[in-house]
DNA sequence: ATGCATTCGTGACGTTTTTCACAAATTGGT
DNA sequence: ACCAATTTGTGAAAAACGTCACGAATGCAT
């Protein structure tokens, strides 16, 4: 156990960890050692047991780990023992697409609420989660306990919104406007960008098919 | 300029540039320098100018990049003067959303056709995209000319319809199932895990404020 | 009990990525 | 024509990340 701190490159192994550990779980398994665990996805059986090793010594040598008791750990550690409160800033196609994506529900994260700047839209309701107006967004995130927050708006408006959550006291965010925005250090951002990912599907295809990889 | 192989990084960061190139070719500026762009983000300059002499020396000492110039580069670079016919594999929530994502449209890619199994879709039309039956991907994928595909459909479909689609010759593949899939070498598969990114909020939570950082 | 097979935890090593720092090229003013 | 101010391109240093290899701990068979 080194408590340095620890890279992203290491808690998102550890997520693929997890789903992989209530995978066993359910299929029965007691124990699994770390070059099994390697071999389901191709990883490096050291890298697994390193990133674990930053946490604890969850391992028994010459046993493995114990499922059922890394499960619990990972859980804990990844803070999927607690219940999150999700506002959706955006009702567009995406924003209400993310609003009954079961991926949420699956890692104790609830949509409570969505938020739009369209009165049309606003007082209507996606999936049971009502849409109220971006203005009133402060007041409603605190009412609704509201402790991560999803950009789904217009590039143009991100950084705006952004701003608008941190003022709100939200720590939490996850943005899928497709630019790169400012946040201070104690805030946690999180950008998807789907067009960088996309960008780079056509750079491949672009090099006709000279080099492979994920 | 060196022509060893390019890392998964640096185009991607070439995508930002692009974007910001974009931005500045619209404000009408006619020259940008590599610190200048740096300080748009938090970038460091040398890194820009790396990525950038990875493909050619495109700047000028002491004046900076001419900013069309370069934006005619990169957008070669990147294949995005090349148009692209998407596929898209499941047609619920997700598979409908992407389906008029702009960002498909403003890089140059098309939603040609979507696939279901769900009987009640086939033949329905979303956004003017026809859902096809996805026993029938290889034949439309040929007849329509798509060159990528999305796959959007829960996980554990999400490999045997990766197979279907390496069957089907096609080489650039979108995943959003929350899955580590596996394919061949000559095939480009990029996923994008939403649960990941999810369960890294969560941590951080957890963590209570800690560390901060993007 | 002892030995053998297994598997963790980790220090050492190698690779990749980022940052630093400076020579070389260019412009504009005098 | 020269000097000062910029700013690129790049080798070298630093940092981050991944892999290897081995000592130490454990279980099982004899």
């Amino acid at each position: 156990m080194k408590s340095e701190k620890i890279s992203e490159l290491t808690t998102n192994r550890l997520s693929i960890y997890l789903r992989c550990l209530n995978e066993l779980a359910a299929e029965g398994s007691k124990t699994v050692s770390s070059d099994n665990l390697a071999k389901r996805f191709h990883l490096n059986s050291a890298q697994i047991r390193k990133d674990l090793a930053c946490f604890g010594e969850f391992g028994v040598r010459g046993v493995g780990y114990y499922v059922e008791d890394l499960r619990q750990q990972l859980t804990k550690i990844l803070g999927l023992d607690h219940h999150h409160r999700v506002g959706i800033i955006g009702a567009g196609r995406l924003g209400t697409a993310l609003t009954d994506y079961y991926g949420f529900r699956q890692t104790n994260f609830e949509v409570a609420a969505l938020f739009d700047a369209d009165r049309e839209k606003i007082g209507t309701v996606v999936s049971d989660v009502k849409i109220y107006d971006v203005r009133d967004f402060a007041k409603i995130a605190d009412r609704q306990g509201i402790d991560v927050a999803v950009i789904a708006v217009p590039a143009e408006y991100a950084q705006r919104v952004l701003e608008m959550i941190v003022a709100s006291g939200i720590k939490a965010v996850m943005n899928f406007a497709p630019t790169p925005l400012l946040a201070d250090e104690e805030i946690k951002l999180k950008t998807i960008d789907l067009t960088i990912s996309l960008e780079s599907l056509s750079y491949f295809l672009a090099g006709s098919g000279k080099n492979g990889k994920e």
